[in-house]
DNA sequence: TAGATTGTTAATCGATTAACAATC
DNA sequence: TAGATTGTTAATCGATTAACAATC
């Protein structure tokens, strides 16, 4: 887990719910919030609000509070979302298929492009409006595109392969749905989790342990 | 966010990753590991795996370690895994149709009794074995079968309403893959947030952002 | 000017890490 | 018995909350 230019992992994941916070505030037309109002839209404290924005400058006036759209813009360029970086997705399989199809990229400041897969009948298709190719192009395919992030909807047993050839092809960044520890193998990379069985066991035990 | 039985968030969200490093040791052969080995697989400390077991019972041995089939057995128990609890299934869209067709629920202490859309040209077609059922029965299918979870992939804009409906036929506890803050607007409930979105916008700030 | 609300420093709280006596 | 490793208490670290002077 390299750390961040000095900012903590739990403010970072706070900054995407201020954007579409802010977002939906700008939809109501509302142009300026306080750090109070906004802790109360969102269940946070107005201090840790006030302490989230000072880690990257002060955005909002005393006596006023934070203008919305101008709130909203900065963050948008503090999350990046002017600057893309190019993603590919490894196992276009139930759940590779719905990440390609559902989730905005470029929205995200992210563009999608390349899809790929082991499965024969599936190579050739288009999903999402685009090919799914072979994995024996993915080296070739990074060594041209040279893209950032990888996304990996494919089996633990494939998982140390399949990362261990895209690092050495230059990608840092995992968008990790499969089931293997990648931070446990690998140093120097970025990774975010989604470990579906484990959330829901998550809940699971939350739902018959609830006071 | 209701307080679980004592034991902090951050501890409950590691129980499911010890149960799949104690699952992969049994296949392994493995019969005994110590706090410091299983701490160096799971990049972890070992005093935090102490602290952590030490939550629920003493489950080790001076001297020895822990027995891996106990302790995996041990934390089987404490999530739960052989206690099913009834879950339904709202939107079958891309990711609801991933989720339905690839969570092992089964395995992991659920069932999965009902899927819902509102969308006529699903009703009626099989997902993951189980026929989609409209909207319009929910109420009184919750009524009749009491599922405890509901998993939501439908639109932030439909979420409030449906999760209104459903926290008023006694579910209690939300997977929740809707854009849509659940907590902010109702007490007492259990959630599990899978926000794609924000997810994949955080590993690219880190990705823009690494050190 | 008076009122509101920020930016920032200080206090608190909780989680992680270290240390070590107990004991298998 | 000697060595290893736990269970548990104490120390540290980091994040959240509170307080308040600065200032719009």
């Amino acid at each position: 887990m390299a750390k961040n230019s000095g900012i903590s992992l739990p403010v970072v994941r706070r900054l995407p719910r201020y954007y579409s916070n802010l977002e939906e505030l700008m939809r109501e037309g509302i142009l300026r919030i306080s750090s109070g109002e906004l802790a109360k839209r969102m269940k946070l404290t107005a201090s840790q609000i006030r302490q989230d924005l000072n880690n990257f400058g002060g955005f909002g006036q005393q006596g006023y509070g934070y203008n919305v759209t101008d709130l909203y813009n900065e963050i948008g360029h503090i999350l990046g979302v002017d600057r893309k970086l190019k993603v590919i997705l490894i196992g276009v399989g139930n759940i590779g298929k719905a990440i390609a199809t559902q989730v905005n990229f470029s929205k995200r400041g992210c563009e999608l492009i390349g899809l790929f897969d082991i499965a024969d009948e599936l190579v050739g298709q288009e999903v999402a409006g685009i090919k799914v190719r072979k994995m024996t192009e993915l080296s070739d395919f990074c060594k041209t595109n040279e893209p950032e992030i990888a996304i990996l909807c494919i089996p633990k047993s494939q998982a140390y392969g399949v990362a261990k050839m895209l690092i050495s092809s230059g990608v840092t960044s995992f968008w990790n749905f499969s089931h293997f520890d990648l931070n446990v193998y690998f140093d120097d990379i970025i990774v975010e989790n989604v470990h579906l069985g484990d959330s829901l066991m998550t809940l699971k035990y939350r739902t018959n342990n609830k006071g």
